[in-house]
DNA sequence: ACACGTAGAGAACTGGT
DNA sequence: ACCAGCACTCTACGTGT
């Protein structure tokens, strides 16, 4: 991973690159694109094993929950070469056979172990079709480390225990994805996903708020390239509805598209419902419906 | 093209048993 | 665990500008 070569955002074009050394990340400061992890930390450790000074050399990549191992691991390879290319005699061949089966039985040894590494291989997946960040899935992954400690996992699907563990992150950090999102990208069904979800949750003693329009506003302006005034619009709109109770027993993402349409046009930036309805998942009834009812109590006039 | 309105179907939550 | 009732959303229309 050659990330010092690199002086250019690939996304943004920012030349404002930092490495992040201790977490082994090379992250745009601008769009905050991670463009290389697991970068080997190429610092002295601080603990000093000799008296020279020069034994403090300890390095690797910084430890992450992303690996059922944390990412600690050595690897013996399979080949029966030494360090040079050379052939193994038959004594060392049987000897480092041995090694390599120990050290497998070491690392996927108990149950617990090698469920997470089953589970990490489908949060890795699903996180990259939800295009979480490293953050985002480190937090998914040790909400899951955690239930698999409680023994929450035990008789119950993987993939919905770690769509489970993936939502609950999203609404911990106030992400905006919905149940839908998530449950579009696993292999099981909804009712499984909002089951795991609630044991965990409540075996974890997880405290969420329950998500309001507000989250979603950003990500939609986004997607419909709307500038920063409507954003800002479409937040004041929903602060008002949720005063007035407005927003009870519907759909966030409804009243959020609503707000959104609404503030488009405040803004003369229109956007049509049909676009608005395609980046929120909501049809274009359900704006309809939402803006109608908003604009009558909250009295918007729009021309 | 876009916005508007409606009807029937359907999914999801609540409370009851 | 299943069921009924409920409010809300969706699909699929037709209509109007």
């Amino acid at each position: 991973m050659k990330s010092e070569n690199i002086v250019k955002c690939p996304e943004c074009d920012s030349r404002s690159i930092s490495q992040d050394i201790s977490r082994g990340e090379t992250v745009c400061a601008d769009c905050g694109l991670v463009i290389a992890e697991n970068v080997i930390d190429p610092r002295e450790e601080w603990t000093e094993f000799g008296t020279d000074g020069a034994s403090k050399s300890r390095v690797g990549t910084p430890s992450t929950p992303l690996f059922h191992d944390k990412g600690l691991t050595t690897a013996i390879p399979w080949q029966n070469k030494d360090y040079y290319g050379n052939g193994l005699s038959g004594k060392t061949r049987i000897q480092f056979h041995r090694l390599r089966k120990w050290q497998q039985r070491a690392n996927t040894a108990n149950g617990n172990e090698r469920n997470l590494a089953a589970a990490l291989v489908e949060l890795d997946r699903i996180s990259g079709r939800l295009s979480l960040s490293r953050r985002h899935r480190e937090e998914a992954a040790t909400i899951y480390r955690m239930a698999v400690d409680r023994g929450l996992v035990r008789g119950r699907s993987i993939d919905s225990m770690v769509a489970a563990s993936v939502y609950l992150m999203n609404q911990k950090l106030q992400l905006a994805r919905s149940l839908e999102n998530i449950v579009d990208v696993t292999r099981c069904s909804r009712k499984e996903v909002s089951r795991a979800h609630k044991i965990i949750k409540a075996a974890l003693g997880v405290r969420t708020t329950i998500p309001g329009p507000g989250i979603y506003v950003s990500r939609f302006c986004n997607e419909l390239e709307l500038p920063l005034v409507v954003e800002e619009r479409s937040n004041e709109v929903i602060l008002r509805a949720e005063k007035l109770e407005l927003t009870h027993g519907r759909s966030p993402m409804g009243v959020a598209a609503a707000a959104i349409y609404i503030a488009s046009r405040l803004e003369k930036q229109f956007r049509t419902q049909r676009e608005i309805a395609d980046v929120s998942d909501v049809t274009e009834v359900t704006i309809r419906n939402r803006y109608k009812e908003l604009v009558l109590h909250l009295e918007i006039v729009l021309e």
